[in-house]
DNA sequence: CAGTATCCCTTGGGATACTG
DNA sequence: CAGTATCCCAAGGGATACTG
């Protein structure tokens, strides 16, 4: 614990912080899958079933093969997603979301809403802020 | 689009990418908003109502003053939080969330509650990762 | 095809010090 | 109290080249 908020041991009356109610861990998995690459390439494979690497990248759009397969590794090492190689040549590897990483894709669906929903409002909201700001 | 897994021109039978379906500004909105600091502050301010700028800190918890600014400030600009200055000495600023701040934070609970049920399930699979991968 | 390795720049993020 | 400003290091992330 390093945070410049931490409560001063004597105020027994504060309520507790988030730390102990929300766990270490939680919060350690919350940093990894709540990440911008997770959440796209959740949604792929949520809406195709199984897909090739390059075909991930495809479908995800604007995202370097770089931080492809550094997302897919975390996702498999986290079990969200099966990686099954065909022992071929040329080489075919097959990603799928396991049973948790369709628990998680549903679970995101809410925020991909919200985005949606209120993008003009969030749009509106950033002009006010830049011209409260000028102004 | 720098993308190394942009569609060939002439594959029109190729399924869609993301990107028409899910919209340039949503996914602007997604990296701002699926960030770990964003989704702890909505939920230490949907629990608490109004906090002032230190409580925000107290809550969270493992939190930097720098971060701490900067995500709030992020927030206000996206129109998730509202600042109100009471113009006082010393300083007492209060944050309080929006409707649209609410209405994401509520669209967060179903990933936190994820986060809370397959934990124990997340560090099986990571361990069986690294078994996987020593034997 | 499905990666790995390297280079290199940008952003995240903590620590510390200072200010109205 | 509620910030800004600065320094500094680590992680994110794109581009390119190479490999089984």
């Amino acid at each position: 614990m390093t945070s410049q908020f931490a409560a001063t041991q004597n105020d027994d009356h504060l309520e507790k912080t988030l730390d102990p109610v929300i766990g270490a861990l939680v919060r350690d998995i919350i940093g990894k899958v709540a990440d911008k690459w997770t959440m796209l390439i959740l949604e792929a494979l949520d809406q195709h079933g199984t897909l090739r690497f390059t075909e991930v990248g495809r479908q995800v759009g604007d995202i370097s093969q770089k931080m492809l397969t550094k997302t897919l590794r975390q996702m498999e090492y986290d079990g969200l997603v099966e990686r099954e190689v065909h022992p071929v040549i040329p080489p075919h590897v097959d990603y799928r979301l396991t049973e948790i990483g369709r628990e998680l894709s549903d679970a995101f669906c809410g925020v991909w809403i919200w985005a949606e929903r209120y993008q003009a409002q969030i749009e509106g909201a950033r002009q006010a802020f830049d011209k409260r700001k000028a102004g």
